[in-house]
DNA sequence: TTTAATCGTCAATTATATTAAACATAAACC
DNA sequence: GGTTTATGTTTAATATAATTGACGATTAAA
């Protein structure tokens, strides 16, 4: 029996666990061992077998060396329904942010609508991050430095942001873009 | 139990093990466990727990993650007696390699004994390796390009390898020096 | 050749991990 | 309220890992 203490193994498969938001039963199902056993293992009250974490690292794709080091901190959640995203608005514009709680995002991923009419603030990024988006819905005109081109549905960019630009909703009605930044802006 | 085909853990435990000379008894007072779980374990008719792995892996001084992950492939012999070192001798230099069965070494060790008056010949090395000494005994002249130095019982010197530089023994009887090269040249 | 020491293995016992089934709690639904 | 469903936990039974003690094989010393 383990030490509950120091109890590396248990707590490594709650986060992991939790992060994907199965209950010990589904974990088990999927594993091939049975739930106590994960209860046991999480509580840190056993000493589980190389067999059983195996078992159980390989239900989540994992090896047991990935399963061992894998940075398993909290990480945010990973699915979000439509109404739980993070939103801002500024001037017509409603941004909401995917994965808002996530920290040392490597990505900013936006769903952005814009109002008839509205426009973004004319955006001056000093690092140079790279941003890409597609229009959903409606008449987007994007200004990058001295070009500009309307956008309809379907259509893309991808811009290096170190470069002056801004987006202005020139239709009727919403017009509606996600819109995706590495590294994050904000 | 482990099936005993793909037996990962005993093996790399009875490689480690003898790798190191030692017996299973032996291992086992180190690490706390009996000499039949080592046993059972090498042959794979268990599945050990995972505090039983630790404590062994701990016993060689490993995480239980480097003991997963550590290349275990048969890397020559760990010990050697004074009259097992492989010798070269050239020109009044006696040269004793240390670890000369070990496969992709990242390092030269060497035992040099100079007869009183011998000299290593130019060392002029196209790769830039880093090589370091200590004089253990005797009087000898390092020169490294222009400049030159004799050094005594405890002086030492750090070079860069692709200056050309010499060695020679300028006191009365032998001279010896224990040094080391990174990456090896021979 | 003995004797002793050391090696890896194995059988029987003990300790522990795992299971199956119940338990307690909370949320959703009628 | 009662019922249902899903959650994490616990308990008793079972399966398995770990220990104890012994065995034959090997080596070294006497």
């Amino acid at each position: 029996m383990n030490n509950v203490l120091d109890n590396e193994i248990g707590t490594r498969l709650k986060a992991l666990r939790t992060m994907y938001k199965l209950s010990q039963r589904e974990v088990a199902k999927r594993s091939g061992v049975t739930n106590s056993t994960i209860s046991l293992i999480e509580q840190g009250r056993v000493s589980p077998s190389v067999d059983s974490i195996k078992k159980i690292s390989n239900s989540f794709s994992l090896s047991l060396v990935e399963f061992l080091t894998m940075n398993v901190e909290e990480d945010g959640d990973i699915f979000f329904a439509k109404e739980d995203l993070l939103s801002f608005f500024e001037k017509g514009a409603h941004l909401k942010l995917v994965g808002a709680n996530r920290k040392d995002r490597k990505l900013r991923f936006l769903h952005e609508r814009y109002e008839q009419g509205a426009s973004s603030g004319e955006h001056m990024l000093s690092c140079d991050s790279e941003e890409a988006g597609i229009i959903i819905k409606g008449q987007i005109e994007l200004t990058v430095g001295q070009a500009s081109r309307v956008l309809g549905e379907g259509d893309s960019y991808y811009i290096n942001n170190n470069i002056p630009h801004r987006f202005k909703n020139v239709g009727k009605g919403d017009a509606i873009i996600i819109s995706a930044e590495t590294p994050p802006s904000f």
